[in-house]
DNA sequence: CGCGTATTTGAGAATCTAATCACAAACGCG
DNA sequence: CGCGTTTGTGATTAGATTCTCAAATACGCG
């Protein structure tokens, strides 16, 4: 991470941790105060892997508000938490995880790595890319792609598929399937969501690949990653 | 979580954490070894909300199986780690998190809660899945599996062995699973129920492991868990 | 043991569901 | 408005599930 944003103050103690990760081929950053946080632009936070959290000299608001920061934006972040403050850490934070201050070297990059891991590979935040085996599922720009390659799908079969996708292996009937996507006061057949289901497969699966799953009177449901 | 399973070795500080925990409302068991692993019943795992690992006398693969077996079940688990093993920790272990041994007490409580809560949101809501020896009904996504093997259920299949297996013990006339299953307005032969009893037998069952057992002169019953 | 009755088993027919197709209606846009 | 795209619906087909029947086997009991 670059080391040059104004409203992240260092000490000699804590540059050293940053330079620690850098060495482990790990971008970070560390927070010690809550300013101008909401004024970094979307691309800072690209460069940064995870987010060091200094908690030592923050306020409960402002530490809620870092976490917070690092959620909007999809960084997994870790708290240096003084050993006595351990007690007060609040569960219900949307925190990666946390290490007692001051943190041992080899602590510190292993849960740097665990939290970079875990964000990768989990679904169920409000990231804005689900991923699901080989598809790339782009909410802010609608975008879904296969293995690289830009799939062109229109809206219904679009909300199908992430609706669907966001909940791997859970069935959803075609009940409810027209209330998630049609809504309530929809009163149509439920052919029309088979049809939808047979447009969207034809798009995304091939004979090696597929994706979603019938399951007989019941639904439909995303095949689990395995 | 009972303090009496043979397979967990316990010392006198490993016993310390698991109280500890308690004190905290908190239900836990400690793994110091694999052994046995496999063979605990799968309604141990029901009362345990996390597990504890004790890597300090493990291998790397002694710890896989652990680690597996939590994840197979879905118990949050963390690992006590030495310190000058932590840099050897595989991030692609599906570990919930991992602390210094000896642990911090305020640290553990603090990182059971969290592990705790992560794997409660992960299962969106409502935990879904009947156990049922070594059965395992996951009833949102539809899925049967034994000892770990998928089993593909039909949809009268699925809903016998549901109904069966959730009142375990209890026995099932024809009529009532007719009934329950089929419906009220039903109007076909009892034999069709022993029929897809058989089905479903022939899918789950095998020479030494038998679940549904037949009353003479009156129907159907799960066999209770020992 | 032997008999009557209940259950299990096998195989094919009947039924039901989902996939597919073809076309019409609705929508978006220049 | 005219055109291309998306969406909805009924009819048809393919295939999986479920049901039925009859023979074989197992059980309970005198």
């Amino acid at each position: 991470m670059t080391t040059d944003n104004p409203f992240v103050r260092r000490t000699g103690e804590e540059h050293e941790l940053v330079a620690l990760l850098r060495r482990q081929g790990i971008s970070s950053a560390l927070l010690t105060s809550d300013e101008g946080l909401a004024d970094l632009p979307p691309e800072w936070w690209n460069g940064c892997a995870v987010a060091l959290i200094d908690t030592g000299f923050m306020t409960a608001a402002e530490i809620e508000r870092c976490v917070q920061a690092c959620a909007d934006t999809r960084t997994p972040s870790v708290a240096l938490t003084p050993r006595n403050r351990v007690p007060n850490l609040d569960t219900a934070l949307p925190l990666t995880d946390f290490i007692v201050s001051p943190p041992d070297p080899d602590e510190l990059v292993a849960r740097a790595r665990r939290a970079i891991e875990s964000g990768a590979q989990s679904n169920d935040g409000d990231s804005s890319v689900i991923w699901a085996g080989d598809l790339q599922i782009d909410t802010s720009s609608y975008e879904v792609t296969i293995r690289g390659d830009r799939v062109s799908l229109t809206f219904k079969e679009y909300e199908l598929l992430k609706l669907l996708a966001e909940n791997p292996g859970r069935v959803f009937s075609r009940y409810a399937l027209l209330n998630q996507i049609w809504g309530y006061e929809y009163f149509g057949g439920t052919r029309t969501v088979d049809v939808h289901i047979r447009r969207l497969r034809s798009k995304i699966e091939d004979a090696e690949h597929n994706f979603i799953e019938t399951i007989w009177n019941v639904g439909y449901r995303f095949r689990e990653a395995r």
